[in-house]
DNA sequence: TGTACATCAGTGAACGCGCGTTCACTGATGTAC
DNA sequence: TGTACATCAGTGAACGCGCGTTCACTGATGTAC
């Protein structure tokens, strides 16, 4: 499972890291087994014996965003403790930071199309993630009056349809790198003001 | 430029309407000149007839999808009118009808990655879309207090990313159909309470 | 330490395929007289 | 109304290409003695 020392070294994790910016450029759909392993040095042939193809190299692609991003997600959310805010605003921007750190993998996971009842690992890494945001959503929704409290399921999936939307229309050079403001800032006044809407925050400006 | 009773009709509108479906299913990388071509009844040599080729294709199903986008946001806004909140309200909701009910045009839109400003007449249609909303933003910031005010470029751009990131993340069948709650719904309680943190709702549930 | 052997990661050739695009053509449609 | 001609939308064959995948192989690495 470890690397051995065999004539590559690890040409599995090497191919991973080699599709990965060609993901990046040409979108999940439009990388090519053929390319990742010339760019990792390799015949074609040699991606059988670590992947049984194309789709599944994407999938175990797909498999290591979701785990890094559920890791940092964790990680932010336990920086902000004890503070349930804190914690909330730090799961936040670590959203868009892995967005921008780990673009190929974000686009394996979010705009490649592949199923994640298909793969039972694939949904596992999935919904450890999305366990951490609704966490700290339902720790936020603590501290409101009960009757006034959205479902936590609601909450996050708020925050999870603003975080992507403003990765994908403004965090990328894309469509038209027509970004009026830096995303980092358009995704921290977008929450303010919806967690100001909730209560949360104060309604001052 | 209208309807010509050649050989087939109105080949050029056929391709388009043949392609929609085959983005829809495979994406629009995924989707192929000559899948449209024999979708439409045709050899793949017709299309060039009529588009300089594949790109040229998706680039018209764009240009079509943000007119039709423009066009029932401008219809929605004046259906709004004389309120400046059922005006914008009423964009919110043609925002995501459009999305479900031209899935095609809108992956064309969103998905493919082309380049609006490597298109001017696209970049057009693009532009009228979202200079709707941001009129309908403006409109509704008229009722709050200049020094509490954001910038409407901001506004709807907090509302367009909460918008398209419902559509991706909940309104597909796609990623594995976890949709807690139906988008519309979604997409309304994020707006409200979105608006609620502005001050343009009330504060009450 | 040295030799014989087993393992198995990566090779290289081959496959069938569908792609986007080109080209000379053909034959139905529209037009002029 | 009928005929001759021009137009040009769509055909069909062909191209070169890179794709994903398979297969028997080979030769470096690791292991047993």
């Amino acid at each position: 499972m470890a690397k051995r020392g065999y004539h590559h070294g690890n040409l599995r994790q090497a191919l991973i890291d080699a599709a990965l910016p060609l993901i990046e450029e040409k979108s999940p759909q439009g990388f090519t087994l053929s390319e990742a392993a010339k760019a990792a040095g390799v015949t074609p042939a040699a991606v059988y014996r670590h992947f049984q193809g194309r789709e599944d190299l994407l999938v175990e692609i797909a498999k290591q965003g979701y785990a890094i991003f559920a890791d940092l997600m964790e990680y932010a959310y336990e920086k902000g403790q004890p503070s349930a805010l804190s914690s909330f605003e730090s799961t936040g921007r670590a959203y868009l930071a892995f967005a921008r750190k780990y673009p190929g993998h974000y686009m394996a996971m979010f705009e490649s199309g592949l199923s994640l009842n298909a793969n039972p690992d694939l949904a596992r890494e999935a919904s450890r993630a999305s366990a951490v945001l609704e966490r700290a959503a339902a720790d936020l929704l603590q501290d409101m009056p009960a009757d006034k409290r959205p479902p936590a399921a609601m909450f996050s999936a708020h925050i999870s349809a603003m975080s992507h939307g403003v990765v994908e229309l403004y965090a990328r050079g894309n469509p038209g790198a027509r970004a009026p403001f830096p995303p980092e800032d358009l995704l921290e006044t977008g929450i303010g003001i919806y967690l100001r809407g909730l209560g949360i925050l104060p309604p001052d400006s």
